[in-house]
DNA sequence: CGTCTATTTGAATGTACTCAAAAGCGGTGG
DNA sequence: CCACCGCTTTTGAGTACATTCAAATAGACG
């Protein structure tokens, strides 16, 4: 009963309905990985060539700039889809790292074969319309809040929105999340409670 | 020769081929509205009908927060596809208000007709998954800028990124989306050369 | 246990904001 | 057509938010 697909096929359904033969088309296209803490996925300027949908564990997507610092752009846990999105649609190098924050197991996509899948089945355009419309909103409201408020009330949002990933990564991954170094988010944690 | 029609019909075959019964389809749907200097078509908290598609001159979103400062969330001039996605996807109150910086042409495209196109012309749901997708990636681009850049950095990517838009608005708008104050982007401008 | 990294704390500094006021610019009406 | 009004832009002083650097403490992991 607890095949590696369950999960996706559920996040599937929840936008599309697949009949028994899509649902093969699909899941022949899924290799799964498994992968242990630090791990790297993808390599800053490498060509990501999957799409990644995380079963079990922790990942982090992160940017490292000239100066070494690292910003954190998006993490992911069970259900969640990532990739460098720039990178696997437009197969150029990649603007960020992937890597596990602590042994998961993820379902790859390559592009070639999402491309075939949306020829096959098409209603997989809608299912990754809907997928990348979401992401999009999520990443607008992000800006509006990277723009318009302080660390301290990013802190506050974060924690509320995402307490599953808060008890899972550590506060200088928070820190670069929310674009802050850690030691001012100890000086925010410090002066809440 | 010049039908309203014939910008978004280039924009749309940049992505995807329609035949002439699909090009009606569409186009049937499409309203040519016409806007004047800081008129509204969105306001914050409303719930937004149409995403829009700019023929000719300009348009801004914008969020105004508690304090009343305002954060621009993009520009639109033509050529471009705007909207307050969440809301119009998911029918709920507005993010962002939008309105037009000049006298203005926009093709406005309800949520229902949408909603209809997908399914008689299916193609559409391939369209703006590119559509979206882009604009995804545009969006992550600019969280890593606003959370690893300085605001000076960020606002010589601005202009060279953007020189069309620096031309139309004033500095005010632009640092309104890049997240400063007018007067910070003086000073900023002022030790450039 | 020892080592390595994460977290905390504090002092000095830099980046960006607030408030205020003056100067510039554009549209509008007389 | 030009004078005025309102808004934008500039400039500067004082302040707040966040960083850097350094050092001490605490945790995690082999």
């Amino acid at each position: 009963m607890t095949s590696p697909f369950d999960l996706i096929l559920r996040n599937v359904a929840k936008h599309i309905s697949l009949d028994e033969k899509e649902v093969a088309s699909f899941t022949t296209l899924l290799q799964k990985v498994t992968v242990s803490k630090k791990d790297i996925l993808l390599r800053q300027g490498d060509v990501c060539k999957y799409i990644y949908f995380v079963n079990s564990g922790a990942l982090r997507a992160y940017y490292v700039d000239k100066h070494d610092k690292e910003t954190t752009i998006m993490f992911g846990v069970a259900d969640w889809w990532i990739t460098d999105m720039y990178s696997f649609l437009n197969q150029q190098s990649a603007l960020m790292n992937l890597e596990a924050l602590e042994s998961s197991e993820v379902l790859e996509l390559s592009k070639v074969d999402l491309d075939k899948l949306y020829v096959e089945v098409p209603k997989f355009e809608r299912f990754f319309r809907m997928i990348i419309q979401n992401a999009y909103v999520r990443e607008q409201v992000r800006v509006i809040q990277s723009l318009s408020m302080t660390a301290e009330e990013r802190y506050t949002i974060f924690i509320q929105k995402y307490p599953q990933i808060v008890q899972r990564v550590t506060q200088k991954q928070i820190a670069s999340y929310l674009g802050i170094t850690p030691e001012f988010l100890s000086t925010i944690r410090a002066r809440k409670p």
